[in-house]
DNA sequence: ACTTTATTATTGTCCTAGACAAATTAATCA
DNA sequence: TGATTAATTTGTCTAGGACAATAATAAAGT
């Protein structure tokens, strides 16, 4: 696919450096919206509307595919196409500050074991002043202040959410996103590896529990998030990191003869996927397993399907933990 | 999309548990390849010949799923669709136990500072036999008996690539491939926590230099591994994960002010993408930034982009900074 | 007033089959 | 032997229609 620098009368994109066009798979790789998606909305709504290279194939000025993202981050939040495409990119910034549905997982919850909102701005300030450093240094001492529980809870969870909502609104770039996920990562690891090793804590280091996410959730931060908790509360915990194979999960469980398959769901992770597939897992694994779900997935508010647990909040692993000791373990 | 249950009449595909059907969305997710290849593929050479649903559309057995992802992953080490596509089950399975290309990274290489092809093997047993904790704690034996270079170049490396020919011949489950990628990085990012911070390091910590990987490219092993190399050299890394947006590397690389971009890239990633991927990133960055690019991938065996360095081996790391250091820095 | 159920609207995915550009291999020439 | 050119292979793109799955709205029942 050749790039072909803007003409003379091409309308605006001149915002960024213009004269880059991207082809139709580069956006559907920027956005994570599909080839099929990007033309029906081009035929239906008239938007996006690339240009077109000698060949006749699409290509979109920068403007379009920033504009694409932020819809598709908008849908992830519950917005239809039909009410966002179209809306200049303003109207679109507008609409990613206030948080469209009441807070999924609400401040409220965790006000309680939070250390200030006023403290998670201070990370955010570090990591948009490219401070890596010390924001590692000020998320160590907030472990080692807190707690894991409370700083899993408090801390990291909010700020999570906060980063996010800074991305949507624009005032944070990708990149940095990625710099507080590697950075938060590697103090959780961290906080894990520094826990007691589960095998020696009683009663019998149960219950076993495999921790992964399904196929194209690449998001494993939730994940280790749970790990901490679960290991905190002395389970014995085996990861396969993210995106595994349904039928993969299942095998691994089995193998493992673990007591739990704990699954995290990110916001943007499709009802449907999520619903057919914790349905196909739950056959494939025998009554006595357990199906932990969690998250942020928006799917997850509603219709709890059968014989899967849904952990509504981080602050619920606890709880989770102690009532399946209870019900699972004979008394010791 | 509606799972059918196998008719009588269908030909084969009763070696799995039968009448689970999958549409096309979840075969490219199963395989990694796309939708319109499999529909060209199965026009051209008759494979894929999946069943129809009751709306006509396509649903494939589960071995014919199996077959993909074996031809992909051969596909991924040069071997050509035409040559493979059709042929049965068992001879794909033979080409995968020979190394088609001449080892990409040759074990000769490595033999001088390997700990004994033999005790390779034997982490590949505990792995097997699911012995995590086992697992984890050979690796940190190891890593204090050989120090950080020589458990990378010497164990890491080729235990990967022993891991990824085991799975290729169908000896390994992905989920145990998994298993492995997260116990590693667990005991690598261990490792890189341990080392002395960079920051005391004379001289001046330099060069700065920031990790990532190109969009699709979700591997983050070789990241971690170069990451500790250049960690132990003295170097100071900034990582920002796998799968960042090109535009986003360089801004991340100018407001860090990076003397190097190191990029990984494993065997899958597609050439064509690497090469204009690698264009346009120096084409956004300055001179005085470097651009080092190494892995298993195959695109760095051919033309060496202009002005990109191209790291054929992790043992090339130790060289690389030295040299840099020479040109790069004022004699102290 | 509030579920529950039917209807309608919206939206994403899948289809066909042809065209063509990019990458690879083969062939030709210096 | 090494570089150019030609032939082949292979993946991606396009078009618009069809339709299944989902969400929103209306209607009917507690």
């Amino acid at each position: 696919m050749t790039l072909q620098p803007a003409s003379a009368s091409v309308v605006a994109a001149r915002s960024a450096d213009a004269g880059t066009f991207v082809g139709i798979s580069a956006v559907e790789r920027d956005t994570g919206l599909s080839k099929d998606t990007l033309r029906v909305w081009e035929r239906r709504y008239g938007f996006p509307q690339p240009h077109r290279d000698a060949a006749g194939e699409r290509i979109y000025p920068p403007v379009q595919v920033v504009t694409l993202r932020l819809i598709k981050r908008l849908m992830d939040r519950g917005m239809r196409p039909g009410k966002v495409i179209g809306r200049p990119l303003e109207e679109l910034l507008a609409l990613g500050q206030t948080s469209p549905k009441p807070a999924l997982a609400p401040a409220a919850l965790f006000s309680a074991r939070n250390a200030g909102a006023a403290s998670l701005t201070s990370y955010l300030d570090l990591l948009r002043a490219h401070a890596v450093e010390d924001l590692r240094r000020a998320l160590s001492q907030a472990l080692l202040r807190h707690g894991v529980a409370d700083f899993v809870i408090g801390t990291v969870a909010p700020l999570a959410q906060m980063i996010g909502d800074t991305w949507m609104s624009g005032r944070l770039a990708i990149y940095e996103e990625h710099l507080f996920t590697e950075t938060v990562q590697s103090v959780l690891r961290h906080a894990i590896a520094a826990l007691p090793s589960a095998i020696h804590t009683a009663p019998a280091s149960r219950p076993h529990v495999l921790l992964t996410t399904f196929p194209d959730e690449q998001h494993g931060l939730g994940l280790l998030m749970v790990e901490a908790l679960l290991t905190l509360e002395g389970a014995r915990c085996v990861s396969l990191g993210t995106a595994t194979p349904l039928d993969e999960i299942a095998r691994a469980a089995q193998s493992h003869g673990c007591d739990i398959v704990a699954l995290s769901f990110s916001q943007a992770y499709p009802a449907t996927q999520m619903a057919d597939g914790l349905r196909e897992l739950r056959a494939n694994l025998p009554a006595s397993t357990e199906i932990w779900a969690g998250g942020a997935g928006s799917a997850l508010q509603k219709k709890p399907p059968e014989q899967v647990r849904i952990i509504g909040a981080l602050s619920a692993v606890h709880a989770a933990v102690a009532e399946w000791r209870t019900l699972r373990l004979p008394a010791a």
